[in-house]
DNA sequence: AGGATCACTAAGCGCTTGCTTAGTTTCAAT
DNA sequence: ATTGAAACTAAGCAAGCGCTTAGTGATCCT
């Protein structure tokens, strides 16, 4: 995983993915630390070295791992957007019926933004500060979670389930009611990540009269 | 010094501004540079010297009217909230029956979310940066927006013609679905605000089965 | 052992930031 | 005509920004 593709020549990871020394560790410590801080502050209030401080390392240390903040920012969005995708798509597959795939998929999806509300706070929230070119491939995969949702609508509405007037307008809906989840979750919301997905399971059903 | 006779924006100065001086055309001028500013590209990530620039001012002229950058976010905050406290009220009081009423407040609220996206999207999303004091004074108003809501959900609970499990949820839910219009709502979207607001009222009347 | 390569830091460069200061212009009220 | 207040600007200050450079010590590969 990780497959780091640095924009320009920038340093890229070690021809040796060794397993020994520590150099995977701040990599990672880097990137949690610098989810948390564009989560709380946003991206353009954090500075890097507000990373690195948090990161414990030296503001220079960060150039090591990363080409720039901005480099930071598409990573965690990229790896963000991957595990959406991913936990659209099992979910999907995990049940059969469309009003099944849709309670499993909204509920699984609300619980996600709730249980990694920072991570899913900048991939709804902070990527539209990424340079276009980096934004076009995130919206990429975007769109394939947009779709994964429209196709289980469409064979609803086939196969009887649902009843929708418009497909693209109610996947649009189920979207907004969890990716707002990652607005207003936070510590001290009493609900538990869980509940909130059973919640909105239900409320996806009625959202299609099912 | 070219800037006292700027052909931008009103083509005359008003015939008798009463009160005082011309003053309140540049508060409105900055005012308005200031949310496009913001909403586009976010509170941190905008100037004064951009915002100065937008309004056809200098950077020093930002300082004549208002005390910080941050004043002008919080007065942008503190107006876009009562007009949506406005807007939702307003709508109640136009309709009788819970049922009319939700769809009231929510097609008008969705609608406004599309029309005053840039507006919007500072007021839901980028009033966060404001200082705890600040932030404290407009989260009353969004408590009173929330209360509006939910009386109505419990009032149709009471008659009859809701059937919601968790009136407390289906608020937030109700609310997600608004307000997350200012994110993705933007020049480019083919469908009307008022369209947007017809659709949503409807959705609204699915998630409590009306 | 010697050399190359790594992760990392101390120091700091050039630039932009929010905001201030000192001064000019405008204009209503004297 | 003079005053006084207000709107506005040119210039610039201190602080903070993203990022680079030069160098250090540890580790790996002959």
């Amino acid at each position: 995983m990780l497959s780091t593709m640095t924009a320009s020549g920038a340093p890229a990871t070690a021809r040796h993915p060794a397993p020994g020394r520590h150099s995977g560790d701040s990599v990672r410590r880097l990137m949690d630390a610098a989810v948390d801080a564009f989560a709380d502050k946003g991206f353009h209030a954090t500075s890097t070295r507000d990373i690195a401080a948090r990161a414990d390392m030296s503001p220079a240390g960060v150039y090591v791992h990363f080409a720039s903040k901005q480099d930071l920012l598409f990573q965690i969005c990229q790896r963000g957007h991957a595990l959406a995708l991913e936990i659209v798509t099992s979910a999907r597959d995990g049940a059969q019926t469309p009003p099944r795939q849709l309670v499993a998929i909204v509920s699984a999806f609300a619980r996600w933004h709730a249980e990694q509300f920072r991570t899913a706070r900048i991939v709804q929230y902070e990527f539209p500060h990424l340079t276009s070119e980096h934004r076009d491939e995130i919206l990429a995969v975007r769109k394939r979670i947009d779709a994964v949702v429209s196709d289980v609508l469409l064979a609803g509405v086939a196969s009887g389930d649902f009843d929708v007037p418009d497909v693209a307008m109610t996947t649009l809906a189920l979207q907004s009611l969890t990716i707002d989840v990652a607005r207003w979750y936070g510590p001290g919301v009493r609900r538990t990540p869980h509940a909130i997905g059973t919640a909105y399971g239900d409320l996806a059903l009625r959202l299609v009269r099912a």
